[in-house]
Order: structure tokens, then C-alpha cells, then sequence
DNA sequence: TATTGACTTAGAGTTAACTCTAGACTATAT
DNA sequence: ATATAGTCTAGAGTTAACTCTAAGTCAATA
């Protein structure tokens, strides 16, 4: 699989691909005779699993020590482990967060659509 | 209350504090005789809301816009709606993500504690 | 044969959200 | 009287994560 075809299947810039391949995010993806890259099935999930792990808010340089700890091989599992671990905790923290803000605006939808139907405007903090 | 509380009691640097104020996401602080800020309940109100919403991840931008809609007055109550209704499906699709990727993460995590009680590596792409 | 389109690289540019620096002012403590 | 601590401003610097640019290679097509 070539890049643009990478790009379209994931809906990501080519620059971000090769990007993220030259910071080590993801593996070498080999060349051809030409040095064009052909994405290889393991790179493909490595790009996926890219994809979702920032998706989701985790910073560049986590990926690139997990990806680097698991080129490394099975004496990082611990590392590896920890390492997702703390990931885990970190995103289950912005979930809080996440769930404090949707209540707060929920609050203030409320009030505004009680403003929107009675035309009276209730006195408001902000 | 001067900035040095502020900074303390929200935990927020006293540069941001002044840079927020420059960009419009909280209020003209008023000043006492030698320009010092003096920071109202209100003041406080707008500073803990702007927080609360960049925690969540919420753009200064928009941050700064409901702010200008707000203090144009009552005709702005529907985009204000509009603008909260906005960021609220937002912040449910981050969610959304965020639990996608706690799943993978658990998965992994799983697979991670079997291999280390066992010590035995399975096979794993990533 | 010339052009087109897909690819390559290195490196510069962009954007968001701070964060820091330098120089100035004032109030209080020694 | 001087030092110290807290504040101010304007503007420069930083960091993360892209994103773009320029100049080049190569294969297929008009």
C-alpha cells in the first residue's frame, strides 16, 4: 500500500504519516527500488493505533516511547506496562473532567433555553 | 484580591492570568489607584469557568467568543446557546474517543499482566 | 519526447497556548 | 535611605504537532 492510499484509508496527511515515521511513531516502512514506501500490514496498525492513541489526546513523545520500548523487545514488558498504565489513569482523569464540563454546560443550556421560551432572562454570573 | 491569591487559588500562572484578560476570556480587571489588578467575585466567576472549560480541552477562541457574545447582551442568548449546544456534542465525541482508546488500553494492559505473571510473550503486532 | 502525477527529501513556516524577559513603578520593612 | 517584594507592560521566546515549500526522481501516458 502506497501513502496516498494510507492517507485516504485513515484520513490522514501524507506529511503526518511520513511525520510520524521519521519521529518513531511508527516503523521504517520499507522502500521499493524507487524509495517509495509500501506500507506493510504491520505498519498499517501501528498507523491505527497512532490514530486512536492521539485521538484521544495522548502526546507524540508517549507514542514514541512505547514504540521505542517495544523495539527494544520483552525485557521493556514492565516499562511497556507501566507505561500504559499511566495512560490509562491520565485519560480516565480527562474523562472526569470531561463529565464536570458537560454538567456545567448542560446547566447553562438549561437555563438558556428556559430564557429562549419565556423571554425573561434570568440574572446570570456568566 | 490581587493576582498572587488568584495564581494560588485557582493554580493558574499569573501570566496567564494577565494574558487571558488581554485575549477577552475573562473581564477587564479593574484597577486599584496604582494599576494593580483587583479581582471581583466576578472576576473569579469568569476565571473558574475559563479553566473548568480549557480542562475539558475547549479552545480559547471560542472561549473568548462566548465571552464577546455575553457581554453584548441579551440579543446573543440563541448563539450563546448555539455555541454551548456546539461544544457539548464536542466534548461527548472526545469521550467517545477517550473510551475507545481506554478499552485498547485495557486490552493491552490484560495481555501485559498475563505475559508478566506467566512469563511467557505472546505474539502481538503492537 | 514531453508532460503529468505520484512520490521523495530537508528544512522552513504555522498555530495555539502559554511563558519568559526586561525595564519600570510603588509600598513596606530595616 | 535603601532594599525587597509585588506588581505592571510590551514584546520576544517556547513547545507541540503538524503543514507547507522547493527541488528532485521516476513511471506511465499523449
Amino acid at each position: 500500500m502506497k501513502i496516498k492510499e494510507v492517507s485516504a484509508k485513515y484520513n490522514i496527511s501524507q506529511d503526518t504519516l511520513r511525520y510520524y515515521e521519521n519521529i518513531g511513531v511508527i516503523p521504517q516502512v520499507t522502500r521499493d527500488k524507487n524509495g517509495i514506501r509500501c506500507y506493510s500490514d504491520d505498519d498499517l496498525r501501528w498507523i491505527e493505533l497512532a490514530i486512536c492513541l492521539r485521538g484521544a489526546g495522548l502526546a507524540l513523545d508517549v507514542l514514541i516511547e512505547y514504540r521505542k520500548l517495544f523495539t527494544q523487545g520483552n525485557s521493556t514488558i514492565e516499562k511497556r506496562y507501566d507505561l500504559l498504565k499511566n495512560q490509562k489513569e491520565q485519560l480516565i482523569n480527562q474523562k472526569i473532567q470531561i463529565d464536570e464540563t458537560i454538567d456545567r454546560l448542560d446547566y447553562k443550556i438549561k437555563i438558556y433555553e428556559e430564557a429562549m421560551k419565556t423571554g425573561k432572562f434570568p440574572w446570570e454570573e456568566n
